[in-house]
DNA sequence: ATCGGCTCGCGCAA
DNA sequence: TGCGCGAAGCCGAT
């Protein structure tokens, strides 16, 4: 493996040395899509040089944390949609069900190479060092889902965006290079005699899966696959793009890209639509604004994860933060809810309830009440810890693009996570607040009411 | 409508 | 060591 282009996406897990094998296989985990995927792509120009076909193995665990039939729905969805793209240029898509460690070094006893993609998440790290340790042939670690691979943009824990953004800004344009034509696979992998599932069978999928919760999918809002998220992202480009920037703080509108979940699922790569918004005819304010999201702050959150162990817990705060917190553990809280109260939408806030329908009904929320609707719980719960377990409870439950780096940073704001401290108030301490008044007074939150109305009596 | 003050700590200039 | 300034705000003064 010596002849490997020095790129700093590439990482090998393993020394150990060539093997043969029947096929070179890439273990597909995080980035669920065949198009601008450098992993495939690797795994196909190997197989070419080594002559043999390439396989990509896909692991559907139902021990993922908090995993339920809404997520599911929608990875199944974009999955059925790569096995065909796959099968299109004679690439056999193999689906089995188990924890992806074992899957992969079951299936990789037949490799002669193993690539894969780049997950954050400390279970995503785990597999990787077990596939990594297990595996009789070399492993190579490709990374898929960032512009700036996060070893090049920092090696620490940026204390904000303003630290990182530099750091990525000046990085950024050598790694949007468009990638040459996508390579063919020389040997087809089809007729491979492999057992797997029938990727297309998506309702005997869920029902062969322990799912937790009566989530239900939300598929008439949002369709998983790689189509569909470049189909929304063209509409964005031609309606919302534009407003973008001045439209950030109007939930009311519809001026967001809606990416989040096919980010998450990595059915989109955010390389493909950074290249896109830097090509396309916009105030130069909304380019920046929009990158200025899917790079900086995306890959912030992605730092957060890579660089603090407890991301997920309290005590992962800064120290400003918690003391502060504590300082005034025993304020007065005017208004309390149970979780239950506030899953159901059920408190004095016709803006909050409004908020919460939206994640129930559409698996998504306007990015400006994302916050407000993490501020108020930290309100009206017992205590800042309590609010933060149930914050982290209902994100990775409702929302398409929960249990995502995006959604432990943005949790974690609103404790004070990346911010900077503000004039001390009653419950917040010096962690940022924000209020109902402030809604009305920045933006048409009754539209916002009237607009979730609205959805959540349509939803399927 | 707009403005300043509030508060901590990072990173750069000196 | 000093200083400017920051992931999305609030509030009161003008």
């Amino acid at each position: 493996m010596t002849h490997l282009p020095p790129d700093p996406r590439l990482r090998r897990r393993n020394h150990q040395p060539p093997a043969s094998g029947r096929f070179v296989l890439y273990w597909m985990q995080q980035a669920q899509r065949v198009e601008e995927n450098p992993a495939l792509a690797l795994a196909i120009a190997e197989a070419n040089r080594l002559g043999l076909p390439p396989v990509v193995g896909f692991a559907l665990s139902d021990r993922y944390p908090e995993a339920n039939r809404r997520h599911y729905t929608f990875m199944l969805e974009g999955l059925r949609e790569v096995a065909a793209a796959l099968a299109d240029q004679g690439i056999r898509f193999v689906l089995r069900l188990g924890e992806p460690d074992r899957v992969v070094l079951e299936l990789g006893r037949q490799a002669a190479l193993i690539v894969c993609d780049r997950g954050y998440l400390r279970h995503q790290r785990r597999w990787r060092r077990a596939v990594g340790g297990g595996a009789q042939c070399p492993v190579v670690e490709v990374e898929t889902d960032v512009v700036v691979p996060t070893g090049v943009a920092s090696d620490k824990a940026e204390y904000a965006a303003r630290t990182l953004r530099p750091k990525i800004l000046r990085q950024m344009d050598r790694f949007l290079q468009p990638a040459g034509p996508p390579l063919r696979p020389v040997h087809p992998s089809l007729d491979l005699d492999i057992a797997g599932e029938d990727p297309a069978d998506i309702p005997g999928l869920l029902d062969r899966l322990r799912l937790a919760g009566p989530v239900a999918a939300v598929s008439g809002w949002f369709t998983g696959g790689t189509g569909e998220a470049r189909r929304r992202f063209q509409l964005f480009l031609n309606r919302s793009l534009d407003p973008y920037a001045a439209h950030a703080h109007q939930p009311q509108t519809d001026h967001v890209s809606m990416m989040s979940p096919y980010l998450h699922f990595g059915q989109i790569s955010p390389v493909w639509l950074a290249r896109r918004v830097r090509e396309a005819e916009c105030g130069p304010e909304s380019r920046a604004a929009f990158l200025e999201e899917l790079v900086v702050r995306r890959e912030l959150a992605v730092n957060f994860v890579c660089h603090t162990p407890d991301y997920d817990a309290y005590d992962g705060l800064p120290d400003w933060a918690r003391e502060t917190l504590a300082a005034h553990a025993a304020d007065t809280r005017p208004h309390l809810y149970t979780p239950a109260q506030l899953e159901a939408g059920q408190t004095h806030d016709p803006y909050w309830n409004a908020a919460m329908a939206e994640m129930r009904a559409t698996g998504f929320m306007h990015n400006y009440m994302r916050m407000y609707w993490g501020k108020q719980v930290l309100a009206w719960s017992p205590s800042p810890r309590e609010a933060f377990a149930t914050l982290l409870a209902l994100n990775n439950r409702y929302f398409l693009d929960g249990r995502d780096p995006n959604s432990y940073a943005g949790v974690a704001w609103i404790f004070g996570r990346h911010d900077r401290p503000w004039p001390e108030r009653p419950v917040f301490g010096k962690v940022r607040a924000m209020t109902a008044s402030g809604l009305r007074r920045k933006c048409d939150i009754e539209a916002y009411v009237r607009k979730v109305a609205l959805r959540s009596a349509a939803s399927p």
